[in-house]
DNA sequence: GGCCAGGACACCA
DNA sequence: TGGTGTCATGGC
């Protein structure tokens, strides 16, 4: 039996969960501040941290850049790993401060390679974190891999569970058009997918990638 | 009360 | 290079 093509599983999912209207933020800005936090962490503590932001009024990365280490991670404290985390937003405020002069605008022009390898340099900015940046703030067309990708396509036999974050991307983008929507929606609904049916214990037999 | 989340990194062989 | 420990919260 062949396998599904990978935009035969994105239309089934979109059908049955309707567009996920991602990334859960108001700004560019917003959406770097959630990636970082997001590293192995819950949303819903996610969400407390920002939202701790907010009331400071300090969820911006002019804000960052003045704020005290030590405060900082005292607001961001339910997103785990604080001292890490507050100090990789303090690194980004720098950087982003530096050479862009806080302007998203601007980074939004310059290429995607580019950019990619200026937030690889920085602390705490794996493959994931800035796959979501560039796709999510910056609207570039890059997959974005996460855990959930990954659980998935190698449940499904797509993929080995083991293999590289480079060969999962690598996967997903010769096998789809580059294009920014698709990129940004299929993401979404695969970790939709995966928070619902593909927690350490699968729920296969109710998950709708079963009928396919 | 234990398990684990929308990772990244340091350290060691 | 790859394998493993660390980071140190809060919801379910």
């Amino acid at each position: 039996m062949s396998q599904p093509s990978l935009l035969k599983i994105y239309e089934s999912l979109l059908s049955a969960f309707g567009p996920r209207h991602w990334w859960p933020a108001k700004t560019s800005e917003e959406v770097i501040f959630g990636a970082i936090l997001a590293q192995n962490t819950t949303w819903k503590n996610v969400k407390q941290a920002i939202n701790a932001l907010k009331e400071a009024e300090k969820l911006s990365f002019k804000d960052i850049a003045k704020i005290d280490s030590e405060e900082l991670a005292t607001l961001i404290r339910p997103a785990r790993f604080l001292n890490q985390k507050a100090k990789a937003l303090k690194v980004f405020a720098d950087y982003f401060g530096t050479k862009y002069n806080f302007n998203i605008k601007k980074m939004k022009r310059l290429p995607l390679a580019h950019v990619r390898e200026e937030l690889l340099s920085l602390y705490r900015i794996g493959p994931e974190t800035a796959d979501s940046i560039l796709l999510y703030a910056l609207e570039k067309p890059i997959f974005v891999i996460d855990a959930y990708t990954k659980r998935i396509f190698s449940q499904h036999r797509f993929m080995k569970i083991d293999d590289s974050y480079e060969a999962y991307q690598k996967f997903f983008m010769d096998n789809l058009p580059h294009d920014v929507q698709i990129y940004n929606e299929f993401h979404a609904l695969i970790v939709h997918t995966g928070y619902l049916y593909c927690k350490p214990k699968p729920l296969c037999e109710e998950c709708p990638l079963s009928n396919l």
